[in-house]
DNA sequence: TTAATTCGTTCTGTCACCGAACTTATTGAC
DNA sequence: GTCAATAAGTTCGGTGACAGAACGAATTAA
C-alpha cells in the first residue's frame, strides 16, 4: 500500500469501492453487475485495490450453479479515523475502521483549563485508544472533531464558542492537527448530530432533516436536500436568537438569545422558581412533573409550548421532513410528548418530530459519518463536489450496540 | 446540429463550453490555458462543437506578438429556453437565448378562468414572441414556469397554490409539456426571485441568500451554499407560518399564517383601520405616511418591526450573508430603512438586508437563470449532480436594460 | 457423462486525452 | 528589411481507461 495513494483511475473505481463497501464480501462478477462496469474493467479495479491494500480475498461463493465465485471484501484494519465529541463538561473519543465498525471509545471531563490543555487531553486520549487496540499511528488518516460554535475553516478558529475556556483566541484547526499528526475537520456538534441520526439513527434515508439539541442552551442543525447547511458564517441553527418565546428586543435577548431564555435550562429553572417560589435544578422538575406536582407540569407545558413553535419555525423556513430531539432536555419523552400534541394545534402541515436515537452520542457517530464520508472520497473518489458516499448501515448497526 | 446531440465527450466539453461561454470571443490557445487542457483537445472539441452548431468563429486576435489566434464565440441562436412568471394577476413570458440575452417579454393580466386557459394563454404569448423574433419552435429546448405554490416533480401538482383556479387539480406540468411541446420545469416564483437576483441582482456571487417577498402573502425562498433549498415537500419558505406577530395557536393563524396575519397587505390595512377607523389600502397608507400621518407611520413602523423578527428567524435557522427583500411592499425603502434600523436591536449577529434589484422581474429573470444552467447542463455537461454552470453576467446585464 | 451456467481472463479495439515536434503567422529589434 | 522571439495550431505517436467478444475453467442439474 503506497503512504499517499494517489490513484489515477478515476470514476469507476469510487463505484467499485462503494460496492464492495455495502455488498460486504462480493464477486466481481456481481460487482460488474451492480455497476455497469464490464467484467474485465473489474476485474482491473480490484487488482490495484488489493495491491494497494484497500480490498482482500475473503472466500468463493458455492451452491448455484456455475463456477465458484472469489468474493472479495473491504480489508477493514486498512485506515483509520478518529471521531471526537468535545463538549463544555464531557469529551468524547472514538476510533473507527474503514468497515465504519468502533474500535475504541472513551469520555472522560474535558479539562477544565482549557486551550492546549484539551488539546492534548484530546490527543491523548485517542492515542491511548489506539494503542489499546494496537492501531498503528501510521493508519489513522483523519480526525474528525465535533465541537460547540462556528468553526471556520479557513481561519481555523471557532467562533461563538462559549463552553471551551481559551477557544476563542486560538486555532484550534492547527492545533489539533500539530497534536494529532493527521488532517483534521472540525466541525459543529449539533450538524455532527444531524449527520448520525442521518446514518444510524431517526433521519435514516432523510433528506430533509433538522435536530435540536436543547439542554443548557439551544441549537440545531439542519440538513437540506441531503447537504449540511452551514450557512455564511458557518452560523445557521443558531436558533436561540430566533425571536421567540422572549422580546427579542430586550437587551438581555440580545445577549442570550430570546428563543433560548424561553427553553434552555435556565428558562426552566427560572419559570419554576417564579411558579413555586423554589430553586430546583431541571432534572429535580422532572422528577416532581412525574409525582403531579402542578408547578412542575404547568413548566414543562410551557416550556413545550415555546418549542413546538420554534419546531414551526424552522418547519415554516426550511421544510425539513423530521425534526430529531436532542439534548438533555430534548430528550425527554415529557417533552417530546407535549411537543408532538402541540404542533399541529401551531403548524398546519404535518412534521414529524421524533427524540433521537442515538442519544448523547449522536454527535460522535456523526463525526464518524463524515469522517469515514471524507476518507473514502479522498482515497477512491474523485473530487466530486456532490460525492456523499454511501456508508453500510448492516455494519455499522454494530457500532450502536458494542459501544460503551 | 444534431436534433438531439448526445455528445459522448464527457467532462472536458463542459468546461471548453464554459469557457467560451464566460470569455466571449476567445481563441483556442486561451482556452487550453484556462481549462488546463492541452491545446490539441481544445481544438478537437471545439471542431465537434462547431460541427454540432453551438460556437463559431468570429474572428482573429491582433496587436501582440505571435501568431494571430481564430476566436470562437456562442452560437447565440441554437437554442432558445421560455421563461414564465405566473402570478395571481399577471403572467410574464420572456424569450432568451444560449447567450443569456432576452429577445422578447410580454406581461398581460392572467386570464382569471384559470386553469387549461391560463397554460393555453401562456403558450399563446409565448409562439407570438417567437414568431416576432422569427425565432423557429424547434430552436427552442425548455420552458421554465415561475408560479406561487409548491411544485412537485413527481406529480406534476401545484400544491399550496392558492392564487390560479383550477391548478391544484390538474398536472399542471404535463399540460405545460402538451401546450408547449417542449421539456417543463415548473419552480416556486420565490425561488426563482433568488436565483434572479443571485445572478443578476443584490445577491452576485453570494451562495447563502435569502429573499422574502411581502406583498399580498409572504413568501420567502433561499439559497444555502450555492443550492436552493426547496425542502422535503417544496414548502421551504412558506415563512407565513412562522409562529411570529401573532398568536400562532389562534384558529386562525392555522390557516393565514402568523406572521403572514402580522406583515402581509391585509396586516397593513387592518392595522391602520384600527388605529384611524378608516379603511385605505396599502399604497395610500405609504402615501399618508410620507404627508406626516402619524397613524400611517405607526403601522409601517410596527409592520417593519415584525418583518425585522422574521428576518431574525430566517437569520438565526439559516444564516444568510444577505436577505433581500421583494414584493410590493418589501420593496418600499420606507420598509427597508426601517427595518435595516431594527435588525441590530433584535439580532446579535450582522445581517444585511437590501430591497431586491430586479424588481418585479425577479423571477422571470430567475426562470431564464435555471433554465439556461439547465441546458447548459443537459446539451454540453454529463450529469453531474451539482452542476452549476455560471451564466456570464456582462451579457446579460444588456437583459436588464433591454426589456419593458 | 453431458448440458447448462456462471466466473474470470485474454485479446482486440475505441476513445479521450497528453506531450513533443513542427509549421505558420505575427511583432519588435537591430 | 531581415531576423529573432513568440504565440497559435496541427500532426504524430503514445497512454490509460474502458468495452465487447471469445474462450477456458469450474461447478451443478439432468
Amino acid at each position: 500500500m503506497s503512504d499517499l495513494p494517489r490513484i489515477s483511475r478515476q470514476f469507476s473505481q469510487r463505484s467499485v469501492m462503494e460496492a464492495i463497501v455495502q455488498g460486504g464480501p462480493i464477486s466481481r462478477a456481481s460487482i460488474s453487475k451492480l455497476t455497469g462496469l464490464s467484467k474485465q474493467t473489474i476485474s482491473e479495479i480490484v487488482r490495484g485495490l488489493e495491491q494497494e491494500g484497500w480490498v482482500q480475498e475473503t472466500g468463493r461463493t458455492s451452491g448455484h450453479v456455475g463456477r465458484t465465485a472469489v468474493t472479495y471484501e473491504l480489508v477493514h484494519d486498512a485506515a483509520y479515523i478518529i471521531a471526537v465529541d468535545l463538549g463544555g463538561t464531557k469529551v468524547r473519543v472514538a476510533l473507527t475502521d474503514l468497515a465504519c465498525q468502533i474500535f475504541a471509545e472513551a469520555a472522560t471531563p474535558t479539562d477544565p483549563r482549557g486551550g492546549q490543555f484539551v488539546i492534548d487531553q484530546i490527543a491523548a486520549l485517542a492515542f491511548q485508544a489506539a494503542a489499546r487496540e494496537r492501531i498503528p499511528r501510521k493508519k489513522i488518516r483523519l480526525a474528525v472533531i465535533g465541537a460547540p460554535g462556528a468553526p471556520d475553516p479557513a481561519t481555523g478558529r471557532i467562533l461563538l464558542a462559549p463552553n471551551i475556556a481559551g477557544f476563542d483566541a486560538m486555532n484550534v484547526l492547527d492545533a489539533f492537527e500539530k497534536a494529532l499528526g493527521v488532517a483534521v475537520m472540525i466541525e459543529n456538534d449539533v450538524n455532527l448530530a444531524v449527520l448520525g441520526e442521518n446514518w444510524l439513527g431517526q433521519g435514516q434515508g432523510i433528506d430533509n432533516l433538522a435536530y435540536i439539541a436543547l439542554g443548557t442552551g439551544v441549537g440545531s442543525g439542519l440538513m437540506l436536500g441531503g447537504h449540511l447547511v452551514r450557512g455564511a458564517t458557518h452560523a445557521a441553527g443558531e436558533i436561540g436568537f430566533m425571536p421567540i418565546g422572549a422580546d427579542p428586543f430586550a437587551a438581555e435577548s440580545l445577549r442570550t438569545g430570546a428563543f433560548e431564555r424561553a427553553v434552555a435550562t435556565h428558562a426552566i429553572t427560572e419559570r419554576y422558581r417564579s411558579l413555586t417560589g423554589t430553586q430546583v435544578a431541571v432534572p429535580a422538575i422532572f422528577e416532581n412533573a412525574a409525582a403531579g406536582d402542578k408547578g412542575a407540569l404547568a413548566v414543562l407545558d410551557e416550556t413545550a409550548r415555546y418549542l413546538a413553535q420554534g419546531i414551526a419555525a424552522i418547519a415554516a423556513v426550511a421544510n425539513p421532513e423530521k425534526v430529531i430531539l436532542g439534548g438533555s432536555i430534548g430528550l425527554r419523552p415529557e417533552i417530546l410528548s407535549r411537543v408532538k400534541a402541540l404542533m399541529p394545534l401551531c403548524f398546519p402541515y404535518p412534521v414529524t418530530v421524533e427524540a433521537g436515537e442515538l442519544g448523547a452520542r449522536a454527535a460522535l457517530i456523526g463525526a464518524a459519518a463524515i469522517g469515514l464520508g471524507q476518507l473514502h472520497n479522498t482515497l477512491f473518489g474523485v473530487d466530486a463536489p456532490d460525492g456523499r458516499i454511501s456508508l453500510p448501515t448492516a455494519q455499522a448497526a454494530a457500532l450502536k450496540e458494542v459501544v460503551l
